[in-house]
DNA sequence: TCCGGTTTTCGTCATCCTGACCGTAACCGG
DNA sequence: CCGGTTACGGTCAGGATGACGAAAACCGGA
């Protein structure tokens, strides 16, 4: 920290090979849901014209007076159209290789956001969730920038934290049955889970889940009318739920 | 990500209010060892002299050309006297908020690094281990900025990484007795863990440990020998040593 | 109304992991 | 020779896990 009283916004004079200056600073939102018992994306459109064709994640510049959090929740609510309640948002890990952005050096610092499936996945205007089944294959979408560096590290993070945090209870609303967090955890961990095993652990681990009132109603399939539950005190899960 | 194509460096007209703009970009690492059974913390003391009296990380400015891995190479090289092959070093999270440096907006790209407690620790100039417990008391140093956030965060990765990775290999030596290996557990946990269990618990996880030729020599207080162990190669345990 | 299919919920059982504990082996210093 | 210390190996009870079975409670169609 040998930063002396410089300003940060000093131009660099013409010319000059500075050693040290002062980097873009953006923030871009991996954010997932789980729509019809998969794990999806969303992912935008830039509007950069050499960037046809290519999807990003939704990312926004820095702003003076704006902390980090601060940006990420703009970022989700101008591109995305998800208020900051409604997300779990954390902070996932900075990118700033010097030729990570054609354009100049752009630090960019990724944030892993988790909604449940309760709004409409249509309503941003160029933001569109794709199958993370589909993103490494021809199917899918051609990922700008290092995205498709940061996409499989924010997938590895949320399939690792709903191993040993109550994580899992943002993608499903306040009140939710097991068999929907159960296909919570299939999705993100692309596995199927014994029903009944999963029940035990569940409500084994202190303070994960509290039982509320009232049954749900099953399915257009049928099957026995669900207990409700809802969100308990714990964040660190006891024992934890370990990927088979 | 919708950056124009203007100039990263380019300077901000003075006087207009100008949302986005360039931040400082620091690195900052916390740089933890493992010495007569307690776990250090290295601070050195900033040059900057309203911060006389105060300790901080050892941080240095992201260079133009420079990866963020490369900068928190040079920090430890610089300021620590640590070089590369010596350390892990890996990236902890990133921290920004508008008002965290009174002399502008400065991000704060922080680090962990885990060295094993082979190097002299009176070798950097103003550079000093500090004992972890002593980090919250009045026995211990004032910190700088906001070096009082990064240090609990990079301690509880520390101990959460040991419970689920075999990064506590990181802070013996290249061959290792149990008993060391031990005792790092016990100085990052601070708890005190019985030998036996820990000895069925860390060679039962597959590829945490390989034995090694010979025995080690006892101790001034006696003992019997011990066997030697390298690290295996595994990243991940399974099973985990969980923290008791 | 009856029946197959589906989902939830509960119980059993063998196996593995964990913590607590004991005993032996092998070294040190006095 | 003897007490102290550390390393190593084994036992035992309790908890967690996976595989599996079965009952409860709903749906739709015959």
């Amino acid at each position: 920290m040998t930063i002396r009283s410089e300003r940060l916004t000093s131009a660099v004079p013409p010319g000059s090979a500075a050693p040290v200056s002062t980097c873009a600073v953006a923030v871009d939102v991996a954010l997932l849901t789980v729509l019809d018992g998969r794990l999806k994306l969303l992912l935008v459109e830039p509007d950069a014209p050499q960037l046809a064709g290519h999807w990003a994640l939704p990312g926004r510049r820095v702003r003076d007076d704006e902390s980090l959090d601060d940006t990420a929740h703009r970022a989700l609510a101008e591109l995305a159209g998800v208020r900051a309640p409604d997300a779990h948002l954390e902070q996932l890990r900075t990118y700033g290789d010097p030729s990570r952005d054609p354009r100049g050096r752009v630090v960019s610092v990724a944030y892993l956001a988790l909604t449940p499936t309760t709004h409409d996945p249509t309503d941003p205007l160029t933001a569109q969730l794709w199958d993370v089944e589909q993103l490494g294959t021809q199917d899918g979408p051609r990922l700008a920038y290092d995205h498709d560096r940061i996409v499989p590290d924010a997938l590895e993070r949320a399939r690792s934290k709903l191993e040993y945090t109550s994580l899992a209870a943002a993608f499903v609303a306040d009140v939710f049955t097991l068999g929907e967090l159960r296909r919570v955890y299939e999705a993100v961990w692309g596995v199927s889970l014994d029903p009944a095993n999963f029940r035990r652990k569940v409500v084994s681990a202190r303070g994960f889940v509290t039982e509320a009132e009232g049954l749900a109603s099953p399915g257009p399939g049928g099957g026995r009318p669900a207990k409700r539950y809802r969100r308990g005190p714990a964040t660190r899960l006891h024992p934890a739920m370990l990927r088979p």
